[in-house]
DNA sequence: GCCAACGTTGGC
DNA sequence: GCCAACGTTGGC
């Protein structure tokens, strides 16, 4: 028997990747996770057809901007091993690679973003990894209940 | 651009 | 194994 879906939000800084590339490139593949606990996450746990919240850091509006999908489950990211790239990493190698990458499909943008104080102000979404003061985590699980407060948000009309 | 919070590194 | 120093993240 499959296992559940499960929800996630990835961080992304728009001057690096935005909602708006990932619409327009339709997949992407996620490399650049350098954390062993997001890495752990796409390693052990991101499974073809999650949903993932897109979340904006270091933007404006800082927030959620849209969903995408799990295309493809983890597999060991290229970048780690491209001398040149700057996710680089000597202490890598192919038979035994530490970093993993995903990749994910676009599935839509929201109306407008979701922005961080609006999250912190909704109640449901006091636990929310984002929420939390500190966070730092850029791939962060998120419960079914949190992403469809979310979402619902995301989907709001504008007024 | 500032800086608090966090994760990693490395001397001991 | 401790922990200070350092580099990075990311909200503001």
């Amino acid at each position: 028997m499959a296992s559940a879906k499960r929800y996630w939000l990835f961080k992304s800084e728009p001057d690096c990747y935005s909602i708006d590339d990932l619409e327009r490139d339709g997949s992407t593949s996620w490399e650049g996770v350098r954390n062993y606990q997001a890495r752990n996450f796409l390693r052990d746990d991101a499974r073809v057809g999650d949903l993932v919240l897109f979340h904006h850091s270091n933007a404006d509006p800082v927030g959620v901007a849209g969903i995408a999908t799990i295309l493809r489950s983890g597999y060991p990211d290229p970048f780690q091993f491209d001398q040149k790239n700057r996710y680089y990493d000597p202490k890598s190698k192919p038979e035994n690679p530490t970093w993993i990458t995903v990749d994910v499909k676009f599935i839509e943008k929201f109306s407008e973003t979701v922005s961080l104080a609006t999250l912190k102000s909704m109640p449901g979404l006091e636990k929310m990894v984002v929420t939390q003061r500190g966070s730092r985590l850029s791939v962060q699980p998120v419960t079914k209940d949190e992403f469809d407060i979310v979402r619902k948000l995301g989907r709001a009309r504008k007024r």
